[in-house]
DNA sequence: CCACGACACGCAATTCCTTTGCGTTAAGGT
DNA sequence: ACCTTAACGCAAAGGAATTGCGTGTCGTGG
């Protein structure tokens, strides 16, 4: 998934990739992202540009490849013993990694870059994933919970929507206020 | 709104910019977005590649510029009667125009090149103003109607997120279903 | 363990895009 | 109608993207 057709798993292959995310890491946090060319990566990675052509086809998709890597969660969510907290204590963590520049500049990167949508899809897939175990941990515990998709069409979506198109207006207590109409709304009773 | 300053409405730089976005639009639809180069519009509309770097900046920013022109709405939302059907109607719309490969790379281009959020920001601008429209003219009949906000972070949103993010899944009913959830779930009571 | 096939990489030449300085033309205001 | 200033055309220079060919390395099957 992550480069091109990914073969070669070992080896020289994947220390070049090592090698040129570390540089375009590295250029990003000194010269922002103007002036980063991909010679100017292949340089710092150590590689000449053909091989960073060949591998990722332009620079978008290469950006677009660190953005999807950089934007996958590292850990699972927080257990703080109820769904209500474990939910609001994700959507407001969720919506302040995105909404920081550099969160909104990886979304965007990802979503540039992307001809067949599968960068975008592999994004969407990190937050179900996480949705899905803050939900089946509640579940266990007995209590009621939303569907997977309720979550992600009503706390998610909006949270991404104002990141992208309506910058301003965002803060933790949005990302909360989505989480309790879920649960004062949106979800079955009992 | 349109390009850099947009200074100078009238006259050449009103004709190269008319001339320059129909090539752009041409081109597109015979060559595709693969192999649309700079030097290939200009050549197309009738001017030197350099006007349009001076003009636009670059290739994204140019194809953001005719993106957001081509994302405004061209007409008011039809009235049916009442404030369910129009929002129902509107929606369905709304989600046929954005799930098109086409609309969906439009909308890929306005934020692609949006150094500054500008252009994404006049996109939900669009939107806002024809829920508003759509909102005011039910209260004006007399109706309920909910909040701007309310139709934006729970219909607009979730449309607009699946179809970035979530391809697929994506028809006319889904976004009848999200009207109805405004409607019986999210709209304070009389 | 070794040899074979296949893929990825380096190198270098070519092509094309991008940038920039300078002179000219046209728009908007007085 | 003139004057100021912005936008455009032209052309040259600089840099990025593409491609053919040879070499090294990874993975696999004998």
């Amino acid at each position: 998934m992550s480069p091109r057709p990914a073969v070669r798993p070992g080896g020289r292959s994947a220390r070049v990739q090592r090698s040129v995310h570390a540089a375009v890491q590295e250029l990003q946090a000194e010269h922002g992202r103007t002036g980063l060319t991909v010679p100017l990566i292949a340089a710092r990675a150590g590689v000449t540009p053909s091989t960073v052509y060949r591998r990722w086809g332009d620079l978008q998709e290469l950006l677009a490849d660190v953005a999807v890597e950089h934007l996958r969660p590292d850990e699972p969510p927080a257990d703080l013993g109820s769904l209500r907290e474990d939910l609001e204590h994700w959507a407001a963590a969720f919506l302040e990694e995105m909404s920081s520049p550099a969160g909104r500049a990886y979304i965007r990167d990802a979503l540039a870059g992307d001809p067949d949508g599968s960068n975008a899809g592999q994004c969407s897939a990190y937050a179900v994933e996480q949705v899905e175990t803050i939900l089946a941990r509640a579940a266990q515990r007995g209590e009621h919970v939303p569907g997977t998709d309720v979550v992600m069409d009503h706390v998610v979506a909006p949270m991404m929507y104002r990141v992208l198109f309506r910058p301003g207006l965002l803060d933790a207590q949005y990302a909360r206020d989505l989480v309790a109409t879920v649960f004062y709304r949106l979800m079955p009773l009992p």
